[in-house]
Formats: C-alpha cells, sequence, structure tokens
DNA sequence: TACAGTACGCGTACGGTGTACGCATGTCAA
DNA sequence: TTGACATGCGTACACCGTACGCGTACTGTA
C-alpha cells in the first residue's frame, strides 16, 4: 500500500542537462522554470531548491557549452590550436544557438569557461604575442567567432521559401533599387551557401594575418 | 464643458520612436507594449491600430538603427569608406545595445537596412574584389563587428565593483588555477581597457588584411 | 443637414512568464 | 520519541503579448 515514490532525486545536474535540451530542441523561447520541471517530472518550484533563480541556470548551461569546446594546448603549434579552437567553438554553437547571445554575457563564469579563456590566452602569450597584442588577437578571434555565429542563426538562405520572402521584400519590390544587394540574393539563392567554408574562411584569414603580425614583432622587440 | 482632447494622434513613427527611446534608457527587457503605450499617454491595445505586433514593431526600431550608420559611398577609396562604416556601426549600436542581437535576424529588413547592405556590397565590388571574395570579405567585416559589440556590451572590466567580483570568481578563488586569465584581470584593470582602440586596431587588422589580399588577386585574374 | 463609412482609441480577458511564500513530507541524530 | 533539516510542491502575484469587440469622432456624399 504504501507505494514508494522515489523518482530519482532532483540534482543541480539533471535541471541543467534538461534546460540545455529543452533549449536544444524547442529554442530559447520554450525554456521556461514550468517547462523543465514538467520535463523532469516535478512541480516548478522544487527547482528553486536548487538554482537560485533563471540566471543562475543560464550561467550554468553556458558553462555546459564551453565545456563542449576544444580547449587548445599551451605549448603546441598555436596556429592549429586556435583553428581547432575555432572550428569546435562554431559547432558548439551550432548545437546550442541558444548559447549564442549568451555566452560572453554572464557575470559569474564558470570553471569550463575559466579554462577555456585561460588556455586560449596562454596559448597567444607562449606563441610569442606581447600581452597587449594577444588581447588584440583574442578580441579578434572571438569577435569574429561569436560574430559569425550570430549571423549563421538566422540568416535564411537555405530555404526556398524564406529566400523568396527575403528576395522581394528588399530586392524584387523596388526594380534595381539595390543592384548589389540583389546580386547577392540572386547568386547565392543559386549557388548556395556553404556556412562552413565561409567560416573557415575567415577565420583562417585572420590566423594568418596575426602569423604576419607576430613574425614582424620578433624581427624587432620592443 | 465638452473639453477636446486631442493629445496629439498616434502614429507608427511616434510609436517606433518612443520605442527606441525606451529601450535606450531602459533596455530590452523594459521595452513593453504597456511601457510604450504608457510613456505615448495612450492604452495599451491603441498600438495595435499602428503595429501588427510586437515583431513588426522590431523590424522598424531596428531600421532606424541601420539608419544611422554612414553609407559608404560605392565608388570612392573603399578602405576608407568600409572604415567609417565599420566605426560609425559600432557607434550605434552603442547607442542602442538592445539592437546587437537583433539586427541580423530579422526577416523582413528595412529600407535603409537595404541601402546599408547595398552600399557596402558594392564598395567591395567596385573595389575590385570578385563576388566570391567579397562576400568574404563582406562576412568578416560584418562578423568582427556584430561580435565586439556583442562582446562590449556586458563584459564589465570598467567598474571596479564587477571587476573585483569577476576576479575573485574566476581566479583568486582556486589560487592560480588560471594564470594567464589572471594577468588579463589583472593588467587591464590596472591600465584599463580602451574599447575604441581596441574595436579600430581590429577593424584595420582586418581592412589591410583584404587590402594585400585584393592586390594578390588582381595580380592574377582567375 | 443627415447619414454612412471608416479610422482610431481603448477595456477586458486569456494564457503565458519568473518567483516569493509557506506548508507537507521523508530522513537522520539524539 | 522527538526534533532538526533538506527536499518537493501548491498557491498567489505581478508582469508579459495580444485577440476580440465596443464606443467615439472625423470625413465624404447625398
Amino acid at each position: 500500500m504504501t507505494q514508494r515514490k522515489k523518482p530519482v532525486p532532483l540534482t543541480r545536474e539533471r535541471i541543467v542537462s534538461a534546460a540545455v535540451g529543452l533549449a536544444d530542441v524547442g529554442g530559447f523561447g520554450f525554456l521556461s522554470m514550468r517547462n523543465i520541471a514538467e520535463e523532469l517530472g516535478a512541480g516548478t518550484m522544487a527547482l528553486y531548491r536548487h538554482v537560485a533563480n533563471k540566471e543562475d541556470l543560464l550561467d550554468d548551461m553556458v558553462d555546459v557549452v564551453f565545456a563542449e569546446m576544444y580547449v587548445p594546448a599551451i605549448g603546441g603549434d598555436w596556429k592549429k590550436e586556435l583553428r581547432e579552437r575555432g572550428i569546435s567553438a562554431r559547432a558548439a554553437l551550432g548545437r546550442h544557438p541558444w548559447a549564442v547571445g549568451l555566452m560572453e554575457t554572464r557575470m559569474h563564469p564558470g570553471p569550463a569557461s575559466g579554462t577555456h579563456h585561460n588556455a586560449t590566452m596562454g596559448c597567444l602569450r607562449e606563441a610569442g604575442f606581447p600581452f597587449r597584442d594577444a588581447v588584440h588577437a583574442y578580441n579578434l578571434l572571438d569577435a569574429y567567432t561569436y560574430g559569425f555565429a550570430l549571423q549563421e542563426q538566422t540568416i535564411p538562405f537555405e530555404t526556398p521559401e524564406e529566400s523568396a520572402d527575403m528576395a522581394t521584400t528588399t530586392v524584387g519590390e523596388q526594380g534595381d533599387a539595390y543592384p548589389y544587394l540583389a546580386e547577392v540574393v540572386i547568386e547565392l539563392g543559386k549557388r548556395g551557401y556553404d556556412y562552413t567554408e565561409e567560416f573557415e574562411f575567415g577565420l583562417d584569414f585572420i590566423l594568418e594575418g596575426l602569423e604576419r603580425y607576430r613574425r614582424a614583432i620578433r624581427k624587432r622587440p620592443p
């Protein structure tokens, strides 16, 4: 009669994991405390025994994404290491699109975030970049990566419906008002748009530029 | 007795303008239809006579931000034009921080957005970049600009309180676990962090790299 | 002047959100 | 047995976007 119900105890980890999964499939807008609780078969307010509030939960979710990124080896071939880091970062952001706007805006970064940033900075410093230039390089790489991910999320070049909608709105309506823009819509609509190739072109462009810059510095130390 | 009240008729423009102002001072979270209506001394639902929904309103708000950006001259010195474009874009995004995550994600871009993108693309094409390379260049410039703006928004290097919080959280707690990260926090805490200088370094880095790339292309046409 | 048509402002209501508060239950120590 | 404590959860509140429909006021036409 006294049927014991111990439906797996709620833990912070289980909550974070469920939240990440929910945001992945349903989008950021679907991520509500009520939905998370339902996913776990628990009451909404039960969550608040394990997380202080939603912001606190988001901190941990972001750290999960950081944990999925490649951690560059500090003494290694800096260009190769940071290339892999960039590619895995974009991949992680692709798997968790909701994270893009959140990654760099957290005020309480988690351990994975610390490890990640430390390794990246270390990679640049040990490659011979003076402090200030390492900061410049870091800024370039991250701004590009997050910016690319931001744009990649929603620009609808692939689906024909959206593409057509976009085309008529911006181009077709007022014939030839935007010839260069029209070229983009038409050409990319025809040939398609390979996000991976595009991203890696830019990443390599920056890395090679940095390598040139590094060599120039090494020749004449300050 | 019959006191006429004609409190300035509501128009779409007045609504958009009030919304932009509200988001500027109160943040994106403060931008609710109720608050906009109150700002205008109108009832909430009165707004819906002029805008289809909040998404529709956001489209127009984004176009306001695009309209504040410098439109590069299509035949001119492409590097100078695009440098000014980049700087004014960052400035506009600084004035309207809520816009960063929205600029490139609109599905119904407005006229200012069209003009802006067309002029930028035209600038690159007329400078001699073949179509595909112009797209690469465009992607690099915009990803960097939006990525920088995204990071600039909330990284709290300036305010001592947040800086100290950040430092203890990521560095001080577990002594020397993140030496390279510690260096960043300490050094930038000491010397400060000039966002403008940082942004322009990266922008010039990309522009100069593109110029080199352009010259290489011109030497041997495909 | 009278009336119809229309544009506009707005009140109410519904289903969603985050979360403060307090109560109920289960487990373990004394 | 008794108390302390951690955990789960139900209710309630203030906010959100917005569907729906009603009243008012201006305007063009007869």
